[in-house]
DNA sequence: CCGGATTTTTATCGATCGATAAATACAGCA
DNA sequence: TGCTGTATTTATCGATCGATAAAAATCCGG
Protein backbone atom coordinates (compact mmCIF):
# COMPACT_ATOMS: atom_id res chain seq x y z
CA UNK A 1 0.00 0.00 0.00
CA UNK A 2 0.91 3.37 -0.99
CA UNK A 3 2.24 6.10 1.54
CA UNK A 4 -0.72 8.52 0.41
CA UNK A 5 -3.05 5.51 0.99
CA UNK A 6 -2.17 5.42 4.62
CA UNK A 7 -2.35 9.00 5.61
CA UNK A 8 -5.42 9.36 3.42
CA UNK A 9 -6.80 6.64 6.03
CA UNK A 10 -5.32 8.41 9.17
CA UNK A 11 -6.70 11.87 8.32
CA UNK A 12 -10.63 11.89 8.66
CA UNK A 13 -10.34 11.74 12.52
CA UNK A 14 -8.58 14.89 12.85
CA UNK A 15 -9.81 17.42 10.39
CA UNK A 16 -7.71 20.00 11.24
CA UNK A 17 -4.62 17.95 9.51
CA UNK A 18 -6.10 17.70 6.35
CA UNK A 19 -4.18 21.18 4.63
CA UNK A 20 -1.19 19.96 5.91
CA UNK A 21 0.95 23.18 4.07
CA UNK A 22 -0.90 26.55 4.97
CA UNK A 23 -2.11 26.40 8.67
CA UNK A 24 -2.08 24.93 12.13
CA UNK A 25 2.22 24.27 12.00
CA UNK A 26 3.38 27.51 12.61
CA UNK A 27 0.67 30.32 13.43
CA UNK A 28 -3.03 29.39 13.66
CA UNK A 29 -4.56 32.17 11.50
CA UNK A 30 -0.82 33.92 10.36
CA UNK A 31 -1.12 33.29 6.67
CA UNK A 32 -4.60 34.67 5.44
CA UNK A 33 -5.32 32.89 2.50
CA UNK A 34 -5.80 29.11 2.93
CA UNK A 35 -8.69 29.94 0.22
CA UNK A 36 -10.06 27.13 -1.42
CA UNK A 37 -12.74 26.86 -3.63
CA UNK A 38 -12.23 29.73 -5.66
CA UNK A 39 -15.00 30.95 -8.15
CA UNK A 40 -14.14 29.13 -11.17
CA UNK A 41 -13.08 32.32 -13.01
CA UNK A 42 -11.13 33.27 -10.03
CA UNK A 43 -9.16 29.73 -10.55
CA UNK A 44 -8.94 30.44 -13.48
CA UNK A 45 -7.02 33.33 -13.40
CA UNK A 46 -4.61 32.47 -11.09
CA UNK A 47 -3.71 29.81 -12.61
CA UNK A 48 -2.86 32.12 -15.83
CA UNK A 49 -1.33 34.63 -13.84
CA UNK A 50 0.79 31.63 -11.87
CA UNK A 51 1.60 29.56 -14.63
CA UNK A 52 3.24 32.68 -16.59
CA UNK A 53 5.36 33.15 -13.51
CA UNK A 54 5.96 29.66 -13.29
CA UNK A 55 7.07 28.89 -16.91
CA UNK A 56 8.92 32.47 -17.36
CA UNK A 57 11.23 31.05 -15.18
CA UNK A 58 11.64 27.26 -15.91
CA UNK A 59 10.65 27.49 -19.44
CA UNK A 60 7.35 25.66 -21.00
CA UNK A 61 9.19 21.95 -20.32
CA UNK A 62 8.49 22.81 -16.89
CA UNK A 63 5.67 20.39 -15.02
CA UNK A 64 2.25 20.55 -14.65
CA UNK A 65 3.01 19.10 -11.12
CA UNK A 66 5.48 21.40 -9.94
CA UNK A 67 3.21 24.49 -11.82
CA UNK A 68 0.74 23.08 -9.14
CA UNK A 69 2.54 23.34 -6.66
CA UNK A 70 3.44 26.84 -7.40
CA UNK A 71 -0.50 27.37 -7.02
CA UNK A 72 -0.72 25.40 -3.72
CA UNK A 73 -3.40 23.10 -5.49
CA UNK A 74 -2.91 19.64 -6.85
CA UNK A 75 -2.00 18.67 -10.65
CA UNK A 76 -5.67 17.64 -11.85
CA UNK A 77 -7.10 20.43 -10.81
CA UNK A 78 -5.77 21.98 -13.91
CA UNK A 79 -7.23 20.06 -16.59
CA UNK A 80 -10.65 21.46 -15.29
CA UNK A 81 -9.91 24.86 -16.24
CA UNK A 82 -7.67 23.72 -19.29
CA UNK A 83 -7.95 20.97 -21.54
CA UNK A 84 -4.09 20.42 -21.85
CA UNK A 85 -1.33 21.83 -21.28
CA UNK A 86 -0.61 23.44 -24.66
CA UNK A 87 -3.48 25.31 -24.45
CA UNK A 88 -2.82 27.02 -21.42
CA UNK A 89 0.69 28.02 -23.14
CA UNK A 90 -1.59 29.00 -25.68
CA UNK A 91 -3.34 31.47 -23.55
CA UNK A 92 -0.12 32.50 -21.87
CA UNK A 93 1.11 33.46 -25.26
CA UNK A 94 -2.37 35.44 -26.03
CA UNK A 95 -2.09 37.58 -22.21
CA UNK A 96 1.48 38.35 -22.67
CA UNK A 97 2.03 39.30 -26.69
CA UNK A 98 -1.01 41.23 -27.57
CA UNK A 99 -2.90 42.17 -24.64
CA UNK A 100 0.40 44.99 -24.20
CA UNK A 101 -0.29 47.48 -26.61
CA UNK A 102 -1.84 50.82 -25.48
CA UNK A 103 -3.63 52.28 -27.69
CA UNK A 104 -2.44 55.56 -26.28
CA UNK A 105 0.78 55.21 -28.45
CA UNK A 106 -0.83 55.02 -31.75
CA UNK A 107 -1.46 58.81 -30.98
CA UNK A 108 1.41 59.37 -29.23
CA UNK A 109 3.75 58.33 -31.97
CA UNK A 110 1.82 59.94 -34.85
CA UNK A 111 0.93 63.36 -32.49
CA UNK A 112 3.57 65.83 -34.88
CA UNK A 113 2.40 68.85 -32.58
CA UNK A 114 5.45 67.63 -30.44
CA UNK A 115 8.89 66.77 -31.49
CA UNK A 116 9.44 63.51 -32.00
CA UNK A 117 12.58 63.56 -30.30
CA UNK A 118 10.28 63.75 -27.10
CA UNK A 119 7.27 61.56 -28.57
CA UNK A 120 10.00 58.81 -28.88
CA UNK A 121 11.72 58.90 -25.49
CA UNK A 122 8.39 58.85 -23.28
CA UNK A 123 7.07 55.91 -25.93
CA UNK A 124 9.93 53.76 -25.18
CA UNK A 125 10.51 54.63 -21.74
CA UNK A 126 6.62 53.05 -21.43
CA UNK A 127 7.17 50.28 -23.73
CA UNK A 128 9.81 49.06 -22.10
CA UNK A 129 8.26 49.19 -18.60
CA UNK A 130 5.71 46.53 -20.48
CA UNK A 131 8.16 44.36 -21.94
CA UNK A 132 11.14 44.61 -20.09
CA UNK A 133 11.57 42.48 -17.54
CA UNK A 134 12.18 39.04 -16.57
CA UNK A 135 8.64 37.40 -17.01
CA UNK A 136 7.88 39.20 -20.86
CA UNK A 137 11.40 39.12 -21.90
CA UNK A 138 11.64 34.91 -20.99
CA UNK A 139 8.11 33.89 -22.28
CA UNK A 140 9.22 35.87 -25.51
CA UNK A 141 12.35 33.67 -25.89
CA UNK A 142 11.19 30.58 -24.65
CA UNK A 143 8.03 30.74 -27.53
CA UNK A 144 10.52 31.93 -30.05
CA UNK A 145 12.78 28.75 -29.70
CA UNK A 146 9.28 26.80 -29.38
CA UNK A 147 9.10 28.31 -32.97
CA UNK A 148 5.37 29.48 -32.45
CA UNK A 149 3.84 31.05 -35.28
CA UNK A 150 2.57 34.01 -32.44
CA UNK A 151 6.22 35.35 -33.00
CA UNK A 152 6.05 36.01 -36.51
CA UNK A 153 2.67 38.17 -35.47
CA UNK A 154 4.61 40.14 -33.23
CA UNK A 155 7.71 40.96 -35.42
CA UNK A 156 4.87 41.98 -37.99
CA UNK A 157 3.03 44.00 -34.98
CA UNK A 158 6.15 46.22 -33.92
CA UNK A 159 7.24 46.83 -37.61
CA UNK A 160 3.57 47.97 -38.48
CA UNK A 161 2.92 50.12 -35.26
CA UNK A 162 6.22 51.43 -34.01
CA UNK A 163 9.30 51.04 -36.80
CA UNK A 164 7.30 52.37 -39.83
CA UNK A 165 5.83 54.99 -37.80
CA UNK A 166 9.38 56.33 -36.95
CA UNK A 167 10.71 56.38 -39.88
CA UNK A 168 8.15 58.23 -41.56
CA UNK A 169 7.78 60.83 -38.91
CA UNK A 170 11.38 60.86 -38.98
CA UNK A 171 11.78 61.66 -42.47
CA UNK A 172 8.72 64.06 -42.05
CA UNK A 173 10.22 65.73 -39.53
CA UNK A 174 13.49 66.45 -41.85
CA UNK A 175 11.13 68.02 -44.40
CA UNK A 176 11.17 64.45 -46.49
CA UNK A 177 7.74 63.06 -47.71
CA UNK A 178 8.22 59.56 -47.11
CA UNK A 179 7.49 57.27 -49.92
CA UNK A 180 4.33 55.44 -50.16
CA UNK A 181 6.24 52.02 -49.53
CA UNK A 182 9.23 52.25 -47.18
CA UNK A 183 13.14 51.99 -48.23
CA UNK A 184 14.72 48.55 -46.56
CA UNK A 185 17.47 50.53 -45.86
CA UNK A 186 15.23 52.87 -43.34
CA UNK A 187 13.56 49.78 -42.43
CA UNK A 188 16.59 48.20 -41.32
CA UNK A 189 17.86 51.58 -39.26
CA UNK A 190 14.92 51.60 -37.32
CA UNK A 191 15.44 48.06 -36.28
CA UNK A 192 18.64 48.56 -35.28
CA UNK A 193 17.07 51.43 -32.97
CA UNK A 194 14.61 48.53 -31.42
CA UNK A 195 17.41 45.77 -31.02
CA UNK A 196 19.79 48.06 -29.43
CA UNK A 197 16.93 48.74 -26.74
CA UNK A 198 15.67 45.37 -26.96
CA UNK A 199 19.52 43.72 -26.13
CA UNK A 200 19.73 45.78 -22.93
CA UNK A 201 16.29 43.46 -22.05
CA UNK A 202 18.29 40.74 -22.97
CA UNK A 203 21.39 41.42 -20.61
CA UNK A 204 19.15 42.27 -18.02
CA UNK A 205 16.68 39.58 -17.66
CA UNK A 206 17.64 36.70 -19.94
CA UNK A 207 21.38 36.46 -18.87
CA UNK A 208 20.84 38.60 -15.75
CA UNK A 209 24.31 40.37 -16.31
CA UNK A 210 25.16 43.48 -14.61
CA UNK A 211 24.26 46.97 -17.05
CA UNK A 212 26.30 50.02 -16.99
CA UNK A 213 22.93 52.54 -17.47
CA UNK A 214 19.33 52.39 -15.65
CA UNK A 215 16.62 51.86 -18.67
CA UNK A 216 15.86 55.70 -19.13
CA UNK A 217 19.25 56.83 -19.08
CA UNK A 218 19.70 54.07 -22.12
CA UNK A 219 17.01 54.89 -23.75
CA UNK A 220 18.27 58.75 -23.60
CA UNK A 221 21.34 57.45 -24.96
CA UNK A 222 20.12 55.25 -27.82
CA UNK A 223 17.97 58.03 -28.84
CA UNK A 224 21.00 60.47 -29.04
CA UNK A 225 22.88 58.07 -31.60
CA UNK A 226 19.73 57.31 -33.61
CA UNK A 227 18.74 60.84 -34.16
CA UNK A 228 22.41 62.11 -34.93
CA UNK A 229 23.02 59.14 -37.19
CA UNK A 230 19.89 58.56 -39.29
CA UNK A 231 19.55 62.25 -39.76
CA UNK A 232 23.57 61.74 -41.01
CA UNK A 233 22.56 58.75 -42.83
CA UNK A 234 19.59 60.80 -44.97
CA UNK A 235 21.81 63.80 -45.46
CA UNK A 236 24.19 61.91 -47.23
CA UNK A 237 21.85 60.25 -49.23
CA UNK A 238 19.89 63.51 -50.22
CA UNK A 239 23.55 64.53 -51.15
CA UNK A 240 24.81 61.88 -52.70
CA UNK B 1 7.36 -10.75 -26.35
CA UNK B 2 8.35 -7.39 -27.91
CA UNK B 3 8.34 -6.63 -31.36
CA UNK B 4 12.64 -6.46 -31.21
CA UNK B 5 13.00 -10.09 -29.85
CA UNK B 6 10.99 -11.14 -32.34
CA UNK B 7 12.90 -9.42 -34.71
CA UNK B 8 16.34 -10.55 -33.31
CA UNK B 9 15.37 -14.13 -33.73
CA UNK B 10 14.28 -14.10 -37.10
CA UNK B 11 17.53 -11.90 -38.08
CA UNK B 12 21.04 -14.19 -37.42
CA UNK B 13 20.24 -16.51 -40.69
CA UNK B 14 20.39 -13.40 -43.20
CA UNK B 15 23.07 -11.46 -42.31
CA UNK B 16 22.70 -9.18 -44.54
CA UNK B 17 19.56 -8.07 -42.80
CA UNK B 18 21.47 -6.71 -39.57
CA UNK B 19 21.89 -3.25 -40.44
CA UNK B 20 17.97 -2.41 -41.50
CA UNK B 21 18.31 1.19 -42.24
CA UNK B 22 21.23 2.43 -44.51
CA UNK B 23 21.96 -0.54 -47.12
CA UNK B 24 20.53 -3.26 -48.87
CA UNK B 25 16.76 -1.84 -48.91
CA UNK B 26 16.76 0.23 -52.09
CA UNK B 27 20.39 0.41 -53.71
CA UNK B 28 23.28 -2.20 -52.56
CA UNK B 29 25.75 0.31 -52.28
CA UNK B 30 24.44 3.34 -52.74
CA UNK B 31 25.12 5.19 -49.50
CA UNK B 32 29.50 5.44 -49.20
CA UNK B 33 28.60 5.08 -45.51
CA UNK B 34 27.87 1.68 -43.72
CA UNK B 35 31.14 2.97 -41.85
CA UNK B 36 29.86 1.37 -38.12
CA UNK B 37 32.69 1.03 -35.55
CA UNK B 38 34.57 4.18 -35.54
CA UNK B 39 37.12 4.78 -33.69
CA UNK B 40 36.50 6.25 -30.64
CA UNK B 41 37.98 9.78 -30.89
CA UNK B 42 36.04 10.05 -34.68
CA UNK B 43 33.07 8.83 -32.94
CA UNK B 44 32.80 11.33 -30.21
CA UNK B 45 33.65 13.96 -32.66
CA UNK B 46 30.65 13.13 -34.55
CA UNK B 47 28.09 12.77 -31.57
CA UNK B 48 29.55 16.54 -30.54
CA UNK B 49 28.74 17.46 -34.00
CA UNK B 50 25.47 16.11 -34.60
CA UNK B 51 24.26 17.09 -31.30
CA UNK B 52 24.97 20.75 -31.64
CA UNK B 53 22.72 20.46 -34.68
CA UNK B 54 20.21 18.43 -33.11
CA UNK B 55 19.85 20.52 -29.83
CA UNK B 56 20.00 24.01 -31.77
CA UNK B 57 16.93 22.32 -33.42
CA UNK B 58 14.83 21.37 -30.66
CA UNK B 59 16.44 22.61 -27.38
CA UNK B 60 18.20 21.28 -24.51
CA UNK B 61 15.16 19.36 -23.42
CA UNK B 62 15.29 16.85 -26.31
CA UNK B 63 15.49 13.04 -25.67
CA UNK B 64 18.47 11.02 -26.11
CA UNK B 65 16.87 8.32 -28.35
CA UNK B 66 15.94 11.09 -30.59
CA UNK B 67 19.35 12.36 -30.80
CA UNK B 68 20.75 8.96 -31.24
CA UNK B 69 18.15 8.11 -33.92
CA UNK B 70 19.84 11.27 -35.65
CA UNK B 71 23.27 9.95 -35.23
CA UNK B 72 22.36 6.54 -36.73
CA UNK B 73 22.68 4.92 -33.90
CA UNK B 74 21.53 3.90 -30.39
CA UNK B 75 20.98 5.57 -27.45
CA UNK B 76 23.62 3.60 -24.98
CA UNK B 77 25.93 4.50 -27.20
CA UNK B 78 26.25 8.00 -25.99
CA UNK B 79 27.09 7.12 -22.67
CA UNK B 80 30.44 5.39 -23.54
CA UNK B 81 31.80 8.61 -24.41
CA UNK B 82 29.88 11.36 -22.45
CA UNK B 83 29.19 10.26 -18.70
CA UNK B 84 25.64 11.42 -19.01
CA UNK B 85 23.73 14.28 -20.78
CA UNK B 86 24.57 17.39 -18.93
CA UNK B 87 28.09 16.56 -19.76
CA UNK B 88 27.38 16.61 -23.50
CA UNK B 89 26.15 19.77 -23.16
CA UNK B 90 28.68 21.33 -21.41
CA UNK B 91 30.86 20.06 -24.24
CA UNK B 92 28.96 22.11 -26.95
CA UNK B 93 29.29 25.46 -24.67
CA UNK B 94 32.44 24.37 -25.29
CA UNK B 95 32.81 24.58 -28.26
CA UNK B 96 29.84 27.00 -29.69
CA UNK B 97 30.85 29.54 -27.34
CA UNK B 98 34.66 29.48 -26.70
CA UNK B 99 36.41 28.52 -29.60
CA UNK B 100 35.13 30.92 -31.90
CA UNK B 101 37.00 33.90 -31.41
CA UNK B 102 40.26 34.41 -34.06
CA UNK B 103 43.42 35.79 -32.80
CA UNK B 104 43.48 37.96 -35.74
CA UNK B 105 40.81 39.79 -34.55
CA UNK B 106 42.90 41.09 -31.58
CA UNK B 107 45.46 42.64 -34.11
CA UNK B 108 42.57 43.92 -36.45
CA UNK B 109 39.90 46.19 -33.74
CA UNK B 110 43.54 47.97 -32.65
CA UNK B 111 45.57 48.56 -35.96
CA UNK B 112 45.18 52.21 -35.89
CA UNK B 113 47.16 52.29 -39.19
CA UNK B 114 44.15 51.77 -40.74
CA UNK B 115 40.69 53.68 -40.36
CA UNK B 116 38.15 52.46 -37.60
CA UNK B 117 35.46 52.19 -39.68
CA UNK B 118 37.18 50.12 -42.12
CA UNK B 119 38.15 47.99 -39.43
CA UNK B 120 35.24 47.57 -37.97
CA UNK B 121 33.34 46.68 -40.98
CA UNK B 122 35.39 44.20 -41.60
CA UNK B 123 35.37 43.01 -38.11
CA UNK B 124 31.77 42.54 -37.99
CA UNK B 125 31.62 40.80 -41.39
CA UNK B 126 33.75 38.08 -40.05
CA UNK B 127 32.30 37.76 -36.64
CA UNK B 128 28.88 37.37 -37.79
CA UNK B 129 30.09 34.75 -40.06
CA UNK B 130 30.60 32.81 -37.01
CA UNK B 131 27.74 33.77 -34.50
CA UNK B 132 25.31 34.76 -36.76
CA UNK B 133 23.65 31.03 -37.62
CA UNK B 134 20.78 29.04 -36.84
CA UNK B 135 23.24 26.86 -34.84
CA UNK B 136 25.28 29.46 -32.76
CA UNK B 137 22.25 32.27 -31.82
CA UNK B 138 19.69 29.13 -31.16
CA UNK B 139 22.58 27.41 -28.46
CA UNK B 140 22.80 30.65 -27.41
CA UNK B 141 20.18 31.65 -26.41
CA UNK B 142 19.14 28.22 -25.21
CA UNK B 143 21.63 27.94 -22.70
CA UNK B 144 20.71 31.48 -22.18
CA UNK B 145 17.66 30.46 -20.64
CA UNK B 146 18.90 27.74 -18.85
CA UNK B 147 21.32 30.34 -16.56
CA UNK B 148 24.03 28.59 -17.22
CA UNK B 149 26.90 30.44 -16.02
CA UNK B 150 28.98 30.53 -19.37
CA UNK B 151 26.96 33.02 -20.39
CA UNK B 152 28.20 35.80 -18.31
CA UNK B 153 31.90 34.97 -19.33
CA UNK B 154 30.64 35.42 -22.65
CA UNK B 155 29.46 38.62 -22.30
CA UNK B 156 32.26 39.92 -20.24
CA UNK B 157 34.25 38.46 -23.29
CA UNK B 158 32.23 41.08 -25.66
CA UNK B 159 32.36 43.84 -23.51
CA UNK B 160 36.71 42.98 -22.98
CA UNK B 161 37.86 41.96 -26.40
CA UNK B 162 35.06 43.80 -28.81
CA UNK B 163 33.22 47.12 -26.86
CA UNK B 164 35.77 48.23 -25.01
CA UNK B 165 38.39 48.47 -27.96
CA UNK B 166 35.48 49.94 -29.82
CA UNK B 167 34.78 52.96 -27.39
CA UNK B 168 38.81 53.98 -27.26
CA UNK B 169 39.93 53.00 -31.14
CA UNK B 170 36.97 55.76 -31.55
CA UNK B 171 37.64 58.04 -29.21
CA UNK B 172 41.26 57.79 -30.10
CA UNK B 173 40.25 58.20 -33.55
CA UNK B 174 38.46 61.50 -32.59
CA UNK B 175 41.15 63.31 -30.57
CA UNK B 176 40.54 62.22 -27.38
CA UNK B 177 42.19 60.51 -24.64
CA UNK B 178 40.24 57.47 -23.64
CA UNK B 179 40.65 57.59 -19.64
CA UNK B 180 41.79 54.63 -17.84
CA UNK B 181 38.07 53.06 -16.73
CA UNK B 182 35.22 53.91 -19.68
CA UNK B 183 32.24 55.79 -19.24
CA UNK B 184 29.06 54.08 -18.59
CA UNK B 185 27.43 55.83 -20.88
CA UNK B 186 30.23 55.09 -23.72
CA UNK B 187 30.10 51.39 -22.60
CA UNK B 188 26.34 51.63 -23.12
CA UNK B 189 26.38 53.03 -27.13
CA UNK B 190 28.25 50.42 -27.54
CA UNK B 191 26.85 48.07 -26.18
CA UNK B 192 23.71 49.52 -28.38
CA UNK B 193 25.46 48.78 -31.47
CA UNK B 194 26.74 45.19 -30.32
CA UNK B 195 22.87 44.66 -30.09
CA UNK B 196 21.52 46.37 -33.21
CA UNK B 197 23.37 43.55 -35.34
CA UNK B 198 22.40 40.89 -32.94
CA UNK B 199 18.89 41.68 -33.09
CA UNK B 200 18.96 41.25 -36.54
CA UNK B 201 20.72 37.59 -36.34
CA UNK B 202 17.89 36.82 -33.86
CA UNK B 203 14.88 37.86 -36.24
CA UNK B 204 16.66 36.20 -38.40
CA UNK B 205 17.92 32.71 -36.92
CA UNK B 206 15.94 32.75 -34.14
CA UNK B 207 12.84 34.12 -35.26
CA UNK B 208 12.84 32.82 -38.51
CA UNK B 209 11.49 36.07 -39.63
CA UNK B 210 12.39 38.06 -43.20
CA UNK B 211 14.78 40.98 -42.65
CA UNK B 212 15.07 43.85 -45.47
CA UNK B 213 18.65 43.73 -45.47
CA UNK B 214 21.62 41.59 -46.80
CA UNK B 215 24.15 40.64 -44.00
CA UNK B 216 26.68 43.04 -44.72
CA UNK B 217 24.90 45.87 -46.02
CA UNK B 218 22.51 45.83 -42.65
CA UNK B 219 25.99 46.64 -41.33
CA UNK B 220 27.29 49.08 -43.54
CA UNK B 221 23.90 50.76 -42.46
CA UNK B 222 24.45 50.12 -38.83
CA UNK B 223 27.75 51.27 -39.01
CA UNK B 224 26.71 54.27 -40.38
CA UNK B 225 24.19 55.28 -37.88
CA UNK B 226 26.98 54.57 -35.30
CA UNK B 227 29.97 56.04 -36.51
CA UNK B 228 27.70 59.91 -36.96
CA UNK B 229 25.70 58.93 -34.34
CA UNK B 230 28.54 58.76 -31.76
CA UNK B 231 30.07 61.40 -32.73
CA UNK B 232 27.50 63.87 -32.35
CA UNK B 233 27.20 62.34 -28.97
CA UNK B 234 31.06 62.94 -28.45
CA UNK B 235 30.89 66.47 -29.29
CA UNK B 236 27.97 67.59 -27.55
CA UNK B 237 29.37 66.14 -24.51
CA UNK B 238 32.55 68.12 -24.94
CA UNK B 239 30.83 71.39 -25.57
CA UNK B 240 28.09 70.98 -23.10
C1' DC C 1 41.92 -17.63 -39.22
C1' DC C 2 41.75 -17.10 -34.42
C1' DG C 3 41.51 -14.77 -29.91
C1' DG C 4 41.51 -10.72 -27.12
C1' DA C 5 40.20 -5.93 -26.98
C1' DT C 6 36.92 -2.59 -28.04
C1' DT C 7 32.76 -0.86 -30.07
C1' DT C 8 27.87 -1.32 -30.41
C1' DT C 9 23.37 -3.22 -29.42
C1' DT C 10 19.70 -5.44 -26.69
C1' DA C 11 17.01 -5.35 -22.74
C1' DT C 12 15.61 -3.17 -18.78
C1' DC C 13 15.13 -0.24 -14.48
C1' DG C 14 13.20 3.59 -11.79
C1' DA C 15 11.56 8.21 -12.16
C1' DT C 16 8.70 11.45 -14.10
C1' DC C 17 5.73 13.17 -17.61
C1' DG C 18 0.72 14.57 -19.26
C1' DA C 19 -3.71 13.04 -18.69
C1' DT C 20 -8.14 10.60 -16.92
C1' DA C 21 -11.69 8.54 -13.81
C1' DA C 22 -13.53 8.10 -9.56
C1' DA C 23 -14.01 9.54 -4.92
C1' DT C 24 -14.36 13.36 -1.67
C1' DA C 25 -14.87 18.04 0.37
C1' DC C 26 -17.02 22.24 0.20
C1' DA C 27 -20.65 26.07 -0.63
C1' DG C 28 -25.16 27.83 -1.33
C1' DC C 29 -29.94 27.14 -1.20
C1' DA C 30 -34.06 24.77 0.44
C1' DT D 1 -29.90 21.20 8.76
C1' DG D 2 -29.75 18.36 4.82
C1' DC D 3 -29.60 18.24 -0.30
C1' DT D 4 -27.35 19.28 -4.61
C1' DG D 5 -24.05 20.96 -7.70
C1' DT D 6 -19.44 22.02 -8.25
C1' DA D 7 -14.66 22.47 -6.86
C1' DT D 8 -10.90 19.63 -5.43
C1' DT D 9 -8.27 15.59 -4.37
C1' DT D 10 -6.86 10.73 -4.62
C1' DA D 11 -5.28 7.11 -7.32
C1' DT D 12 -3.68 5.51 -11.46
C1' DC D 13 -2.55 4.68 -16.50
C1' DG D 14 0.55 4.56 -20.50
C1' DA D 15 4.40 6.87 -22.54
C1' DT D 16 8.84 8.53 -22.30
C1' DC D 17 12.85 10.07 -19.97
C1' DG D 18 18.03 9.33 -18.50
C1' DA D 19 20.85 5.75 -17.29
C1' DT D 20 22.95 0.88 -16.52
C1' DA D 21 24.27 -4.03 -17.18
C1' DA D 22 24.98 -7.65 -20.05
C1' DA D 23 25.17 -9.72 -24.54
C1' DA D 24 26.61 -9.41 -29.24
C1' DA D 25 29.23 -7.72 -33.14
C1' DT D 26 33.28 -5.98 -35.02
C1' DC D 27 38.15 -4.97 -35.67
C1' DC D 28 43.09 -6.15 -35.38
C1' DG D 29 47.58 -8.33 -34.41
C1' DG D 30 49.40 -12.93 -34.06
Amino acid sequence: MTRAAESRKAAPETPAERTPRKTATTQPAHKPAPKRRLSAADRRREILAKSIEYFARVGFDGGTRELARHLGTTQPLLYRYFPNKEALIQEIYKVVYLDQWKPSWDTLLTDRTRPLRERLQTFYEEYTDAILNPQWMRIYFFAGLKGVSINERYLALVEERILSRIVREFQSECGIEPPEVLDPHDLEVAWDLQGGIFYYGVRRYVYRTPVHLAKNDMITRVLDVFFAGYKAVLEKRLRG
